[in-house]
RNA sequence: GUGCCUGUAGCUCAGUUGGUUAGAGCAUCGGAUUGUGGUUCCGAGGGUCGUGGGUUCGAGUCCCAUCUAGCACCCCA
C-alpha cells in the first residue's frame, strides 16, 4: 500500500487556473522588462556550494539547501570526521552542490564566467525559482520565484531611475496600489559615522523602525541597551523623528549629516533620483524610509523596497545597488544595480484582491460538441479555420451525452459552444451558443470567425 | 533555528463529561432528460478522524513524539 502522497514543506502545486494567473504576472513583468531594454537569461537550479556559501552571511548559509553527492558519498568520509560531528565540515565532504538561494549571486557568477562574451553595461532579466530552507509562513515559501532585472557595469544613477520606472509600470499594469520606499546605504553609513558607532547601523535602523509601534522613549531605551552612548542617542533624535515630505526629510538629513562626507554623498544620490523621477510623475507613492537596511548587507548605494497598500504581506519587491558585485568571483570594480519582484507574494496579493482581468485566464473560446464520427470530421475542418484565425477552440473528444458535453464546456469556462450536427452540416453552418447569454444563432464559419476579430 | 498554535471526506466544518457501524453542506460521478450547461429532484462513491506510539474494558475525543498549515522572533520575496 502506497503512503498518502505529499509534497515537501513550503512547496506548492499550481492548478491550471493558478498557472493562468501566474503566467499573467510573469508575462506582465517580462513585457515591462523588455520595454526597458532588458533581455532574459537562465542559470541552473544548482550552483556549486563554493559559489553559494558565504555570500548571504551566516544566516543565509544555514538556509541553503545542499544536494547530496551522487554515488558513494561516504567514500571520503573517515570515522574521525563522523566522530567530530562538525556539521559544516561534514557537509562540505558530502555535498558539492546547492540549490540557488537567489538570482543575484548566480548572476554575478554568470557575468564573471562570460565576461568576454558580454558587452557592458549588461542588462539582463531572469525569472526562475529559488529555494530557502526557511520556516514557512504566509507569503513565505521554501520554493518561490524571483523576477530579477539587473544592470552591471554602469555607475549611472539613471539606472536606478529606470528601475523605479519599471516597478511603477509593473504595478500599475497589475492594478496593485503600492508604496515604493527608498533609502541609501551611504546615508546609513553617514549616520553611524556621525555618531561614532559605525557597527551599529543595523541596531539603529531596527530601532527607528519600531517608532510607530513603541514610541520614542522605548526606541531610545533600546538604543542605549544596544550600547549607544547618551550623547549618540541625543544626536540621533532629529533622525529618529524624521518625517514629512521627501523634501523636508532631505533638508533635515542635509543639516544633520553635514559633517559626514559619505552621508552627504548618499543624500546627493537620493536627491538626484527623486529629481529625475519628478519629471514624469509616478502612479505609486515614493517615500524616503531610513529603516530599510536589514538583510541588505551587500548594498552600497540605493536601497529600495515595495509594499502593497491594500494587503498586509511582507515586501513584494526589493532591490538596490551593490558596488563590486563580481568582486568575490575575481572581477573587481564592476558595479551592479537591480530589483527583484517577488512573484509569489504578488500572486497572493492579486488573489486576495481578485485583480485578474478575465482575458488572463485564456479560456477556450469555442468548444465543439461531438455528435459522432461523421460530424466530428466536419468539426475538425472548422477547428482548423478557427485556430488559423487565432481563436482558442477545441472539440469534446467523445460523442458523450449532450448534458455531459455542455457541463464540460461550462466548467472550463468556454465562451461559446458550437453545435454541428446533421442539419447544420446540410446547411453548411454552425449553431453557435453564447454560454453567458444562452443565445444561439446559425452562422457560417466566416461569420463565427468575424465574431472574434 | 527559538517560542506558541492547527490538523475529522476533494473543500468548509459538526461530532455532547472518552461509549456501539463517524455526520452535514458544497464538489465529484450516475439517473430524471436519446441535440442544449450554469436552476431543480433522486441516487451513488469517497474518511484506518495527519502519521506513529501510549493511557483505558473502550480514543476522533486524554498524553507523548513526528509531519503539516499558521503566528511571533530571526531573516527575507
Amino acid at each position: 500500500m502506497m503512503a498518502k502522497p505529499t509534497i515537501p514543506k513550503g512547496t506548492r502545486d499550481f492548478s491550471v487556473d493558478e498557472m493562468a494567473k501566474r503566467n499573467y504576472i510573469f508575462d506582465t513583468i517580462k513585457q515591462v522588462f523588455a520595454l526597458y531594454g532588458f533581455r532574459q537569461i537562465e542559470t541552473p537550479a544548482m550552483e556549486t556550494l563554493q559559489t553559494l556559501m558565504g555570500k548571504y552571511g551566516e544566516e543565509g548559509d544555514k538556509l541553503l539547501f545542499k544536494v547530496l553527492n551522487s554515488g558513494d558519498f561516504l567514500a571520503d568520509v573517515t570515522e574521525a570526521d563522523l566522530a567530530e560531528r562538525n556539521l559544516n565540515r561534514l557537509a562540505a565532504r558530502l555535498c558539492e552542490k546547492g540549490l540557488r538561494y537567489d538570482l543575484t549571486v548566480p548572476f554575478a557568477r554568470f557575468v564573471v564566467m562570460h565576461r568576454n562574451e558580454l558587452t557592458f553595461p549588461f542588462k539582463r532579466y531572469q525569472i526562475q525559482p529559488v529555494w530557502r530552507a526557511d520556516r514557512p509562513q504566509r507569503g513565505r515559501y521554501r520554493e518561490f520565484y524571483q523576477c530579477d532585472a539587473d544592470v552591471v557595469g554602469s555607475n549611472s544613477l539613471l539606472n536606478e531611475v529606470e528601475l523605479i520606472g519599471i516597478i511603477d509600470e509593473v504595478f500599475a499594469r497589475l492594478g496593485i496600489r503600492v508604496a515604493i520606499k527608498l533609502n541609501n546605504r551611504k546615508i546609513l553609513s553617514g549616520i553611524a559615522e556621525w555618531i561614532g558607532a559605525p557597527e551599529k547601523i543595523v541596531d539603529i535602523t531596527v530601532a527607528i523602525d519600531k517608532l510607530d509601534k513603541m514610541g520614542l522613549d522605548k526606541v531610545n531605551a533600546e538604543l542605549l541597551e544596544k550600547g549607544l552612548s547618551e550623547e549618540a542617542v541625543a544626536r540621533l533624535q532629529p533622525i529618529i523623528m524624521l518625517q514629512g515630505s521627501n523634501e523636508e526629510k532631505l533638508q533635515v538629513l542635509r543639516r544633520e549629516l553635514a559633517g559626514s562626507e559619505t552621508g552627504m554623498k548618499g543624500i546627493d544620490e537620493l536627491e538626484y533620483i527623486l529629481h529625475k523621477l519628478s519629471a514624469s510623475p509616478l502612479r505609486s507613492t515614493l517615500e524616503i524610509d531610513l529603516t530599510l537596511a536589514r538583510g541588505l548587507n551587500y548594498y552600497t548605494g540605493a536601497i529600495l523596497e515595495v509594499k502593497a497598500l491594500d494587503v498586509q504581506i511582507g515586501s513584494i519587491t526589493g532591490g538596490g545597488r551593490y558596488d563590486n558585485l563580481t568582486g568575490v568571483f575575481g572581477l573587481p570594480g564592476v558595479s551592479g544595480v537591480g530589483i527583484s519582484f517577488g512573484a509569489d507574494r504578488i500572486f497572493d496579493v492579486l488573489n486576495q484582491l481578485d485583480l485578474y482581468p478575465k482575458e488572463s485566464m485564456q479560456p477556450t473560446q469555442v468548444m465543439f460538441v461531438n455528435f459522432g464520427e461523421t460530424e466530428s470530421q466536419v468539426c475538425l475542418d472548422h477547428l482548423a479555420r478557427l485556430r488559423a484565425a487565432g481563436i482558442r477552440a477545441e472539440i469534446y473528444p467523445e460523442p458523450a451525452k449532450m448534458k455531459k458535453q455542455m457541463s464540460y464546456a461550462d466548467s472550463i469556462g468556454a465562451q461559446y459552444v458550437a453545435l454541428v450536427g446533421e442539419s447544420e452540416i446540410a446547411a453548411g453552418k454552425i449553431a453557435l451558443k453564447n454560454m453567458t447569454t444562452g443565445e444561439q444563432s446559425l452562422l457560417p464559419v466566416d461569420e463565427v470567425i468575424a465574431l472574434f476579430s
